[in-house]
DNA sequence: GCCAACGTTGGC
DNA sequence: GCCAACGTTGGC
């Protein structure tokens, strides 16, 4: 079982949306960066997954949902009318992949950008590296022990 | 809203 | 294959 962190503007969909659907999947659909995509193609059912919020008043860690289904081909990539249309895919070679994912729990308190940095033991984690636009990126099992620790 | 950092595109 | 221009991300 693997482990990921992904990024979210929660005006798109928050941890407390998942929360709504409890026990329904949503789809992790519109990822458009190849180095985030070949990470989404790793995922397997069962992974665990970490909520960032992003963009938004209060940055950081929101809580956790679970993978439902591994990847495939992002249906929005074929839809003219959707924002993440791509002209280039086509059914036979797309370029872009979803998973579904599914709430498990919210953490207790939201885990804000800032004690993150302050963590050790994170270094290798692309969230906190200056710069870093990388929206889907793996969580070695030690990262993820010491984040959740934050929250007892 | 600003802007630094980044990834992608396209002319050459 | 280089690299300037452009569009986007995302913290502040």
């Amino acid at each position: 079982m693997a482990r990921w962190l992904v990024k979210t503007e929660p005006s798109e969909c928050s941890i407390d949306d998942f929360a709504a659907k409890s026990g329904a999947s949503i789809p992790w659909d519109g990822v458009r960066n190849y180095q985030a995509r070949n990470f989404l193609s790793q995922m397997s059912e069962g992974d665990e997954v970490f909520v960032y919020h992003s963009s938004c008043k209060h940055i950081g860690i929101a809580g956790v949902v679970t993978v439902t289904r591994s990847a495939y081909p992002d249906p929005s990539q074929f839809d003219p009318a959707s924002p993440y249309h791509d002209r280039k895919s086509t059914l036979e070679k797309p370029r872009w992949q979803a998973v579904d994912m599914s709430f498990v729990y919210k953490l207790p308190r939201l885990i804000p950008l800032d004690e993150l940095k302050s963590l050790p033991g994170l270094g290798d984690l692309a969230l906190i590296r200056k710069g870093s636009r990388l929206s889907v990126m793996p969580v070695s099992d030690e990262a993820w022990q010491v984040i959740l620790q934050q929250v007892g």
